[in-house]
Parts: structure tokens; C-alpha cells; sequence
DNA sequence: ACCTGAACACCGTTCAAGT
DNA sequence: ACCTGAACACCGTTCAAGT
């Protein structure tokens, strides 16, 4: 049955990652537990196929000839869709985002690279550079989410500090106020354009 | 007993922190796992406690004058302190780095992209931008080595494509061998200076 | 104060047995 | 071929009872 990767999606989408279990996919499906293993190999394995269906719907947008706005495009685009699936994060982070049916991503992103002026090993890192922002940026949102819906308090704040070190943390002192604020607002364009700007300039 | 952590700590730097278990920590103290909660909350304030002393240990480095060149010795042993210990990870990324013990690190590189010429709003983002590239090229790496350890086999190979798409996904096609190598060599130098490049020019 | 055993409510996965 | 029940070897955590 392929229902199992349907099911796994409705329940991975809605509830998270750690909400899937083999047993309570069983239930959903009216099954017993160990009928999955007849469909799929292990828990990993089903992972990777929600993931691999739910990144084949990302539709191709239109590119803007200019590499650097394309580069934009792309990383935001894909930034916003692991946003919506941030357990994928994990499953995808070993393996640079390989899946087949993203691979025109890819190719589109170290085509923008090399028409901005990077040799492809360059591309190649400047990829891995920004695939790297990318998770981290996704993985310490999600995180931070998470944790401040466990605990219902802000996230661990920094105005201790403003309190107690005035004057051997001046730094982190004048930012005590800013810091929380700026958490919420989304910064991944700002980092994204920076690290696309060191990479363009360098070459 | 505060033993707790240090045997917390032992099995945590040894085996990851999957391994640790109240069971298995109460066996290796010789009591019961529910004498555990006396002192501790829960697993994840023990993790917590655990991590604060590893990077209470953190040394503070001799710094040069450049501020560039500050930022670039400050992440770089942030980098190597976090590799170390890649469990720490999911645990930091919640608090963006914000235990006690390591303020002197935040306060420090606020410092030099402040002395690079950022206001304070700008230092700030930036940090936020570099963290996330660290957090995530720790948590990329972790992945890939597990999952290579586990599958006795290399990384998910980017060597189908150069079979079967070699014209619709040439760049793909020209990195397939210089992908798996890449993947080994330690890039996060060359994406830090970018990184920072990119937000002090523009300031 | 601190520790204990037993239990609760779970996991993923194996294995022999059924149809 | 596919499914099943029972079991294995685990989890974190609660709770009433012990010293």
C-alpha cells in the first residue's frame, strides 16, 4: 500500500516528526504494527519518502536573469518550504538536500553561482555555505519555537545581563532590548544576501 | 550529589548524547533511576547542566587588533569547541548561546563587529547570521557522519546524476566527482569570511 | 531528606506462526 | 504474499511506600 506515505505525511505535517510511530500509523490504517515492515524498511526510510514526495510538489518559479536575484529567488523559495516542514530539516541535513526530485534546485542554484562569476568548485562551497545557513537557520527557529511552547516563558533572555554586567558587557548591555525583537523578525534574507555578496565578491 | 553531571559528562563526550539515559546514568552511579529526579528535573535540565560546565572550560584566546581577524579567531574556536562536542548543538540552538558561562564569547564578538564599523542593530543580525551558519554546518555534519556510519557507505552520491542527466543538469554533472571530496575538506573558514565580508561591506 | 520497587504508558523491531 | 500476537529490549516519569 501506498497509503502508508500518505497517512505518514498527514500526521508528519500536522503534528511533527515525533508524532509518527509505526504503531499509531497502524492504528490510522487499521492495521497491526509490524504489517508496515512488510511495506517499508525501517522508520528512517518512511521519513525519507514523506520528505521526497512533499519536496516534489515544490513548484519551479520564474528566474530573474540577474544571477544575484535569481540566487535570491531560489534560497528564499527553498527556504520558505523547509519552514513549513522543519522535521524535514533532519532527515535532510546528511545529505545536502540530494533528493532526486530537487535536483533542478540544486542545478539552478550552482548555475546562478557560476554566472555570477564563481568556477564550480567555488559554486560548489558557496552552495554548501548557504546550505548550511539554511538548516541552521531553520533548526535554531524551530528549536526556539519549541521551547518556548514548552516552557511558557520568553526564550532565554538576555537581560540578566543588562542588570548585572553594565559595564564589563557594554554590548550585550545595549542590546538587551533589541535582542528579543529582533529573534522575531525574519532575518534570512539579510544573512543570505551577505553571504551571497561575500562569495560574488570574492571571485 | 553533583556527580551526577560529572558522570553525565563522561558518557555524554564518550557515546553522544542518545546515550544517556536515566537508567543507564543510575546504573553507572549504583542506584535507581528515580533517585535521579531528587536532583535533577528532567534529562534536559541535566543536559543543560552538563553543557554549561563543557563550555564554562572554553579558554579565553589571545586577540588581535583587526577586528576581521578577531571575528574570524573568536567563531573559529566557537566552531572547534561545538565540534567537539556536535550534541551540544540541539541543545544550544534553543538560546542562542546564551549560557552564562560563554557570555564573555557573545560580548566579544559583538565587540569587533561593532569595532568593524556596525551600529548595534546590525552587530547584532550579523552574530545571529554567523551562529546560525555555525549551528548549521555543525548539525550537517553530525547528520552526514552518523548516517555514513550507520550505512557502511559513502554519503548519498551525487553520481547518478552524472549518468543519467549529463545535459539538462550539466554543473551537477561537472561537480560529481569534486562533490564527495568537497564534502570532507573543512569549509567553514571560507563561508565565515564570506559571511562577515558581506555584512561589513555593506555597513 | 533521600531512596526504592513496581507500575504506567510508551517506543522500534524480531520472530515464529498463521491465512 | 501478506498479516498477526506475543515478545524483546528498551524509554522517561509517577507514585506510594519505605528508611
Amino acid at each position: 500500500m501506498k497509503d502508508i506515505v500518505t497517512v505518514s505525511e498527514a500526521i508528519v505535517t500536522r503534528e511533527g516528526a515525533q508524532a509518527l510511530t509505526m504503531r499509531r500509523l497502524a492504528k490510522e490504517l487499521d492495521t497491526s504494527p509490524m504489517a508496515m515492515y512488510r511495506h517499508v524498511a525501517d522508520k528512517d526510510q518512511l521519513l525519507v519518502l514523506v520528505l521526497d514526495r512533499i519536496v516534489a510538489r515544490i513548484e519551479r518559479p520564474a528566474l530573474p536573469e540577474d544571477p544575484r536575484q535569481r540566487l535570491t529567488v531560489l534560497w528564499c523559495l527553498l527556504h520558505r518550504e523547509l519552514s513549513r516542514h522543519p522535521w524535514a530539516v533532519e532527515v535532510l541535513a546528511a545529505g545536502d538536500l540530494m533528493a532526486p526530485s530537487v535536483l533542478w534546485l540544486v542545478e539552478s542554484i550552482l548555475g546562478a553561482f557560476v554566472d555570477a562569476g564563481l568556477d564550480h568548485p567555488a559554486a560548489a562551497t558557496a552552495y554548501r555555505a548557504v546550505w548550511h545557513y539554511t538548516v541552521g537557520e531553520i533548526f535554531v527557529q524551530t528549536a526556539t519555537d519549541r521551547r518556548t511552547a514548552e516552557l511558557d516563558r520568553s526564550p532565554l533572555s538576555i537581560t540578566m545581563v543588562s542588570e548585572v554586567e553594565q559595564e564589563t558587557m557594554p554590548h550585550l548591555a545595549k542590546l538587551a532590548d533589541e535582542w528579543t525583537t529582533a529573534r522575531k523578525s525574519d532575518a534570512y534574507p539579510s544573512g543570505l544576501s551577505a553571504l551571497i555578496d561575500g562569495f560574488i565578491t570574492t571571485a
